[in-house]
Parts: structure tokens; sequence; C-alpha cells
DNA sequence: TAGACATTTGACCATCTGGTCAAACTCACG
DNA sequence: CGTGAGTTTGACCAGATGGTCAAATGTCTA
């Protein structure tokens, strides 16, 4: 039976929460095609019929996990002030997606993992919700720089920079790590990221 | 029977070569566990047992295709000059981390996929090659700044930055590309990358 | 508390996948 | 041109994996 997504049951409510985020675990480890259903059903503690009664197949878990998580992931994004001061904005913006690397890597990860093998279960939600998203964000910044709050950079570049200055530490954590000790991962990334926005977006009068 | 590496035939050493080129396709598009034997073999236009007569796994070929790889993807790293200008070689080698995303984006989302999962099988390469090329790195970029030729900024973050601002483009190509539209994915982005440290990194005095 | 409905599970299945093997075929060379 | 080494393949196997199903168990409410 298809479980309608309006009046769950408690039950129902409660092994959902518990599948997703056994299902964020796995998937932004392994990827889609290198988790197992039996890996989520152990790490949930159900039994895999059991998982399959909640979500009909592998598919329909991780596509439930994207939506669910896109939302949130790109909150920061829609918080952009546009009437706040421009350059305290974006540095804003920076710090907190640097926060969501360090508190939510398994959400980066597992955008990363779609991505990086061509998002071919995320491709309508790029060119929909974000392209939208996006494009309203570039508006602001676009108005910021008309207005001499900003130096004039790429505005698209400059959110793409964001993206991948921050997500870096999350998705290839590993990699990080190995190449920052004995210093934490993330030990002077912040003075880092707002010295290059500073210097970069300050307007030269 | 083991191949040793020297002393190959002609054929095999065409095969091996063809095979490599094929799963670096597949690879790349589906990371390790993604890919399928079959799939290379496919790719590579061999029988499976006989692809597997040149490698004795899929494992093999994959570990024989990342340490042929790494040399090359770390080349442009080696070339840094000690005694060139500071801010020029910075930018000469992000452009050229820049021009490999556009040229040899398979590479870099082959690194990506292994690297996003936790690098498995890259783990010690990580630790004793990358780490020791990026230590001497760190050297010549703390002389510069010491030497007043470099505006001061950590340098490992400095490096990352590189890395994650460059490979962006083709490790996240699909992103990229439907953001960027109708722009090209990569149009305007070295101007932004060069405009971005030569701010950043040109000394005060 | 009985019946209806929701939840859970063991057993099972078809397919995919990495890998093996013996036999067949090709090729270089004396 | 014969021979031995190198190359190729069809057939096959075992284990993993996504998914199904009927039956058993739990939960809620009339």
């Amino acid at each position: 039976m298809t479980i309608s997504e309006t009046s769950l049951t408690r039950i129902q409510k409660r092994n959902r929460a518990t599948i997703l985020e056994a299902a964020l675990d796995v998937f932004s480890q392994n990827g889609f095609r290198g988790a197992t259903v039996d890996q989520i059903a152990k790490a949930s503690g159900l039994s895999k019929p059991n998982l399959l009664y909640y979500f009909h197949s592998k598919e329909a878990i991780f596509t439930a996990l994207l939506s669910q998580l896109l939302d949130s992931w790109l909150a920061p994004l829609r918080d952009l002030n546009p009437d706040g001061e421009p350059l305290e904005e974006i540095l804003k913006y920076a710090h907190r997606k640097l926060e969501m690397s360090r508190e939510m890597p398994r959400e980066s990860r597992l955008f990363a993992n779609e991505l990086v093998q061509g998002a071919p279960r995320m491709a309508d939600q790029l060119s929909t919700d974000l392209r939208g998203l996006v494009d309203s964000t570039i508006v602001i910044f676009e108005t910021w720089m008309a207005e001499g709050k900003l130096a004039p950079v790429h505005p698209r570049h400059l959110l793409f920079s964001i993206w991948s200055l921050t997500q870096h530490y999350a998705d290839f954590d590993v990699q990080v790590r190995t190449l920052m000790e004995p210093e934490g991962p993330m030990d002077g990334a912040w003075e880092f990221l707002e010295n290059l926005y500073r210097k970069m977006l300050t307007p030269t009068p």
C-alpha cells in the first residue's frame, strides 16, 4: 500500500524518520549505488521487508531524502537579506555555509556524491528549484554591485566560489584532514575566507 | 599469471592502455562501486575474461588507473617555481588547474568520487605522496610570504582554495552548467579567479 | 475485548556482478 | 611450417542485492 503523505500514524512518522536518518548515513558515505538496502535496514534497526513497507524502493528512499534535505540545505541562501549591508550579508552567508560543512557534512556529501555522478536523480530539481533561487540571488548581487556597495565580479562565479570553498571541507574531509594535520581540518578556515571575501568584494572608491 | 610491469608485449601495451582509457570513462562517471567490469569490458571492446587476463580484478584496474593518473594530476604543483615571481607563479598554477578542469574533467571526477567516499583506496597515497608534495609547496608559500612578496594568508587553506575553486567546474559540471546557462559553464571563470587571487595575495606595503 | 487494520518478518526469487576455467585460437620465431 | 607461448572466449559459479509475499504479530477503537 502506498503511504499517503498526510495523516501518518505515530509509528509511521517515527519509522520514516528513523529510516531517513539511517539512509542519510549510508547514502552520504557510499553514494546511491554503493549503498545497499540491507545496510540501511541494519542502520535503522528494521528488517529489510519492513523498510520496504515504508518506502517501495531504494530509489524512493533516496529521492525522499533528497527532497527533504534540499530545502534546509538551501535555506541560508533564501535568508540573504537584500536590504542588509552587502559585504556583511555575503560574509554571513559564507560563514553559515562553512558551519554547515562542519555540522552537516553528511548532507554535503550526499549532494556531492550525486552531483559528481551527473545528478541523475536531481536534474529537474537543479533546473527548477535551485535555478530559480540562484537567479533571484544573482539579482540581489547585481543590484549591490550596481549601487557600488560591492566590487563588481561575476555574480554566478561568486556564488560558486562560496559553495566550493565551504563545501570542500565536508566533501573532501579525508584529504583536508590528512593535509592539515596536526592542525584541525578547519583551523583558520574562517579567517582565510573572511579575508578573501573582504579583499575581493570591498568596493574601491 | 601476473603480468610483470617490465617487458610488456606489443599487445599487452595496447590492451592495457585501452582498458585504462575505458576504465577512466566508466569509473569517473560511476565511481568504483557504481562501475561494473562488464561496462569497462564493453567500453574497451574486450570480453570480460580477456579484460581480467590483463588485470586480475576490478580493484586492480582501479588502483592502476589511480596511480597512473595521480602523477600527471599533481604535475602542475611540482612545476611551481620557487624562484619565480610569487603571485604570477600562483596565478599560473591556478590557471593550469582551471584548464585541467576543462580538458581533463574525467580525471578530476575520478578523484572526487573517491575522495567524497573517504578515499578507501587512496588513503596511503594521500598521506605519503600528496602530503609530501603539499608540505614542500607550503614551504615555498611561507617563504614568499615571509619575504613580503605575497600577502600573508594560511598557506594550506590557500592551496585548498585553488583546488576547490578550479576542480569545482569539473566535479560539479552538471550544476555549473545548469546555473550558468545560457552562458557557457566556464565563461568568465578565469577572470573571476585571477581577480580574486590578485586582490587577496598582492602584498600591502 | 473482538474485529479490523497496521506492522513485522522469514523464506524466497530473479537478476546482477566479480571472478574462474578449460578449451580454442593467434602469433612470433627457429 | 611446426611449436610453444601469449591471447581470447563461452560457459559457468557463488555471493550479493533489490524486491516480493503470505503469514504472524501488534495496535487501536467500536
